[in-house]
DNA sequence: ATGGATGTATGATCTCGGTCATATGGCTAT
DNA sequence: ATAGCCATATGACCGAGATCATACATCCAT
């Protein structure tokens, strides 16, 4: 089982790349969508406005995360993209993708692989998600995210955003990790928690 | 664009029909992965168990939806597939499926694009349970589904449902739709939300 | 070095929403 | 027709967790 990225996949469809500053737009809604993306570094948030005018963030996409993959299939963007931190990222160019997954049927599925792998961590995500309670939600998701060797999961970027993905408030989480560690159930280190189950 | 279901799409991989009863285990976490499904009748939920043996329910699956499709790159399924009302599924067997992508870069297109469009509203509804407040969450929602000419939302199944994938108690859901049409917000019928900006 | 921004951390307070209880209407099976 | 089940609906209560406030450390840019 191979994990490439879609920017691994598409190397040959790589059309260089960008660089954003904070709160610059990538692309805007019915811009002609012509490529693809996924960033490199920073954080790269799509929008949508709602007729009153309060923003719908539709996905957040941090260093690795594909932009827009899902415009392969749209004449134009029906987000917004703006940057929240200052970011780079690579552009892809959607016929050479296209050309590429018509003459590779190989591609094709390596393509295919890579979504329905994506599919599966958003369908574990939205699990932890239907917990209720704040602190089973973290000890699932710290197991869902643990390395099965070692029971270690390495933090990528900070506690809030690990917040975020939890969807509590980053004040619960920090106490909810000094009180597993209290209890003895985990220890940390910087960038790094262990479970002792 | 068109949007074909997994079954159309690969109706030549096809391997004939299933029945279940209610309460009856279409597969179960850890099996080999030969098949995937389509639910053409009654309703499919998909279930995972903690450790402390509280059952999660991942995704429910009606008439049309589709059953463990991520699983195509998977040797064995990765949660129970339980009936819960009589249902009758159609069966697809891999291999071919597999087999169909590499020779048809057309069809390898379509189930890419397909993929795509469930990551997707995945990530909508993983945008949507990141809201804090249930009001708020209810609304953004709701926004989401409507249909933009008119700002309606077709409700598929129950509130309860509803209440699950916003990830809220389903009485607070009531609460919450029965406000927002006493404020004139939204008006109802059954299956049916209106909104009114 | 200094000021500003951000992440980490913890205490105090208060409210939102989860839980429990109860009621009713619709549907199915006997 | 009757009993049982489920979705819908609403009231009452209370506790988990959001919010606000404060403090300290780190990292940048000036």
């Amino acid at each position: 089982m191979n994990h490439l990225s879609f920017g691994e996949l598409f190397e040959e469809a790589r059309t260089g790349g960008k660089s954003l500053a904070q709160g610059e737009f990538l692309f805007q809604k019915g811009a002609a969508s012509t490529h693809l993306y996924t960033v490199l570094e920073g954080c790269v948030r799509m929008v949508r406005f709602t007729s009153t005018g309060d923003p719908i963030i539709m996905h957040t996409a941090r260093s690795g995360d594909g932009l827009a993959e899902a415009s392969l299939f749209f004449d134009t963007y029906h987000c917004d993209a703006e940057a929240v931190l200052p970011s780079t990222v690579a552009c892809y160019d959607k016929k050479r993708i296209v050309a590429i997954i018509g003459a590779s049927p190989q591609k094709s599925l390596a393509c295919i692989a890579f979504f329905s792998r994506q599919v599966r961590s958003l369908r574990a995500l939205l699990e932890v998600r239907s917990i209720r309670s704040a602190r089973d939600r973290v000890l699932h998701y710290l197991m869902l995210q643990a390395a099965p060797e070692n029971m270690t999961v390495r933090i990528s970027g900070s506690i809030k955003d690990m917040a975020h993905d939890l969807a509590m408030a980053h004040e619960t989480l920090y106490r909810i990790l000094a009180n597993l560690e209290k209890e003895g159930k985990i220890s940390r280190d910087i960038g790094i928690i262990k479970i002792h189950h």
